[in-house]
DNA sequence: GACTTTTTCCGAATATTTTTCGATTTTATT
DNA sequence: AATAAAATCGAAAAATATTCGGAAAAAGTC
C-alpha cells in the first residue's frame, strides 16, 4: 500500500503534466493566426490596420468608431481596409487574438513542470492583472466589449476565450488532486468564482483606475481566493 | 459593563437600520424616473417605445439593432421615436433604468429591519441571479451590453449601477461589525469578489444557458461565498 | 361647441457612415 | 521586358441615423 501510493502520485503527476502541456500548445496554437497574405507590403498593411484599431477601438469603444478613422490613422483608404476585413465587426473581433496567443506564450514561459497547479494558478491569475495593466488599451477592448458581447459566438473568437476558463477549470481539476480544493465542490462553480473575481478587480480598474495599483491588487485578490479555498478545503 | 453590552449593539442595530433603510430608498429613488409627458397617449408611446426596445436590442444587441425596427415594433414612425430620445444610445442607456429601479424595489420588499446583513446580503446575490433568469433579455443588455460600457460613465445611468454595487459594500461593513468579514480585509476587494463572483454566473448563463438552473446556481453560489468569508473570519 | 394653443405624430429630405466596384498601380514570375 | 497576380485607391452605392416642417390629435378657453 505504501509503495503503491508512493508511485501512484508520480506516474500521475506525469500524466497531468503531459496533458497540461498539450493543454497549453493547443491553446497557443489555435490563438496564434498567421497571415495569409503573399506580400510583405500587404503583411505590413494588415498591421499598421491591426495597431490602428486597437488604438481608434480603445478611444471610442466599437461602436463609436469609424472605419475611416482606423483606416487614415493606418495611412491607407478606406476601401483598402475593406480587402483585409470585411467589416467593422470582424475587425473588432480579431484584436484579441493577437494578444491572446503573447499571453498564453508567456504564461507558459512563466510556468515550470515543477510548479504545482496551485503555483500555477497563483501565476496566472496575477498574470492576467499584470497583462491588463500593460495593454490598458487591448484590456479595455477584451474586458468591456468583445468578452460580454453576445455575439462573440459567431466568431472565431469564442474558442479563444473559453481557452482562458478552460486553463482556469484544469487547474481547479488539478487543485482537487493536490487537496486544496474541495473534491465536493463543483468545478465550474469554483472556476466561475475565481474568474469573476479576478475580472471584477481589472474592470473595475478599466473603469475607474481603482484600485490605483492593478499589480498588487490582481495579486491579493490571486492569494486571497487560493487562501479561501484551501479553508474551504481543510472544513470536514 | 454587561449594560452597556447590552445597550450599545442595539442603538448602534437601530443607526444602522436608518443608514440602511435611508441607503434603500435613495437608490430607489434615484433609479425612478416619472414620465415628463403631458398626455396619457403620449406614455403610451413611451411605454411602447421601451418595450420594442427591449425586445430589439435584446435580440440584435445595440450596436446592430435598427433604429427603424425598433419604432417599427413599436408601431409608430421613426421620426416620431426621435421625438422621445435623442438618439440610439440614449435610448438603450434608458432602459436599464426602468428594470433597476424594480428590482431594488422588490429588494426592500423582500428584507425587514430584523435581518441580519448576512441575511440579506444572502438574498440580495439570490435575487440578483433570480432577477436576470426571469428578465433575460432586460439582463443581456445590462450584463452584456452596457454594465462593462466604457461609455456609462458619460449617462445618469453610471449611478444606478454603482448603487447596485454600493449596496453590497454597504452589507460588507455591516458584515464586518457581525463579525462574519474579517474587519482587516478590504472592503471593496471583498465586494469586488462577491459581486464578480456572482455576475460571472449570470454572465455565463446568459451566453451559454448553463447553468441550467441560475436560480439554483445563484443560491449556491451566494451561499459558498458567504461561507468562505465566514471559514476567512474564523481564522485566527 | 367653435376657436386657440399645445402636444404628438409623420413623410420626406438630409447627413453620416458603411460597403462595393472598377480601374490603376505595384510587386512577383517567367 | 512581358505577363500575371496582388494590392491599392477614388468614386459611387447602400444602409442607417437624424432633422425638419407641417398635419393630426388632444387639451384648454371662451
Amino acid at each position: 500500500m505504501a509503495s503503491e501510493a508512493s508511485i501512484e502520485p508520480v506516474s500521475s503527476k506525469t500524466a497531468e503534466a503531459t496533458d497540461w502541456d498539450r493543454l497549453i500548445e493547443d491553446v497557443i496554437v489555435r490563438s496564434t493566426r498567421e497571415s495569409e497574405r503573399k506580400q510583405d507590403r500587404s503583411r505590413r498593411t494588415e498591421k499598421q490596420i491591426l495597431n490602428a484599431a486597437l488604438r481608434v477601438f480603445g478611444r471610442d469603444g466599437i461602436s463609436r468608431a469609424r472605419i475611416a478613422d482606423i483606416a487614415a490613422e493606418a495611412g491607407i483608404s478606406t476601401s483598402t481596409l475593406y480587402e483585409y476585413y470585411a467589416s467593422k465587426e470582424d475587425l473588432a473581433y480579431e484584436i484579441p487574438m493577437t494578444h491572446l496567443s503573447e499571453f498564453f506564450a508567456s504564461f507558459r514561459d512563466a510556468t515550470t513542470a515543477e510548479m504545482t497547479a496551485r503555483e500555477k494558478m497563483l501565476v496566472y491569475l496575477t498574470m492576467s492583472a499584470d497583462y491588463a495593466r500593460e495593454h490598458s488599451e487591448w484590456a479595455r477592448l477584451l474586458y468591456l466589449e468583445i468578452w460580454p458581447s453576445v455575439f462573440v459566438g459567431e466568431t472565431g473568437l469564442q474558442a479563444n476565450i473559453d481557452d482562458f476558463t478552460r486553463i482556469i477549470r484544469h487547474l481547479v481539476e488539478q487543485g482537487m488532486e493536490e487537496g486544496w480544493i474541495r473534491r465536493d465542490t463543483n468545478k465550474y462553480e469554483t472556476a466561475a468564482l475565481i474568474v469573476g473575481s479576478v475580472n471584477q478587480t481589472i474592470i473595475t480598474w478599466l473603469l475607474y483606475r481603482k484600485p490605483k495599483n492593478l499589480t498588487k491588487a490582481g495579486v491579493e485578490m490571486a492569494e486571497r481566493i487560493i487562501r479561501m479555498l484551501e479553508l474551504e478545503a481543510a472544513q470536514t
